[in-house]
DNA sequence: CTGCATGCAAAATGTTTGCACTCTA
DNA sequence: TAGAGTGCAAACATTTTGCATGCAG
């Protein structure tokens, strides 16, 4: 069953790095699978509800996924160039911002934290 | 000059939290001010450009404003009842991701950081 | 007078939804 | 056959842009 999600879903494992809708339909199309752009969102919010992928907002707005290794909270580490992502754990900064949170009387605490740069493979690339 | 770009300004400083463009807009019309929303974008384009006010995207993939007492790199605790944000500065989150890029090959390093809960005055009331 | 500021309407973008159709279990 | 999966087209929301008008210096 559900052979286009299915689809998504390897796509998205076969990437390393965080990947927006329209760009994985379109790879997908390029590869000649017969999908919807419908099919890739509606798979991408399933697999969002399942916890299965992490999602983030771009600063243009656009929303990328990831399929990640951990289901426990993480962080990323984000190559601005090519997308590719290392997943990282952050205890000092959960602890600082719960700290910090009560300081301010803040109560039920949630955060968001990536990191962007660029990788060694761009970083040498863009030497050329 | 400017007279209307100078109004978002304030309407802007006169908050204590994040606002998006619409909600800018909305309330500016709603105390009578004769603006459009296209000069209400414009106006905060130009704010973001001068590094007067900070910009985020919200999980809905819409950007919120914010005028800032410091010109100088920093984070927010937001309320994601009321908007309203405290800003905070976070040395030792820097310097951990700095190292932490280092290790794994990364340069030219930017960062996001956010930090959302319930303020006392919100939490307060959601207890009625 | 000259040029930036303004605003309306239309375009562009990313995402969601209505609805009919098609598989699959 | 029943129900989930799929996809096209249209709806939506936010933001940007084209273009004509208006105001300030």
């Amino acid at each position: 069953m559900s052979t286009r999600r299915e689809t998504v879903r390897q796509a998205l494992h076969r990437s390393s790095g965080f990947r927006s809708a329209q760009d994985l339909y379109a790879s997908l199309r390029a590869d000649g699978a017969k999908i919807g752009l419908t099919t890739v969102y509606r798979a991408l919010q399933a697999l969002t509800d399942a916890g299965e992928v992490d999602v983030l907002m771009t600063n243009e707005g656009e929303a990328v996924y990831r399929a990640c290794a951990t289901r426990t909270h993480h962080h990323h580490l984000v190559c601005r160039s090519c997308g590719k992502a290392v997943e990282i754990e952050g205890p000092a900064v959960e602890d600082w911002a719960d700290e910090l949170a009560a300081r301010h009387g803040f109560v039920d605490l949630t955060h968001t934290l990536e990191l962007f740069g660029t990788c060694s493979d761009c970083a040498a690339k863009a030497r050329d």
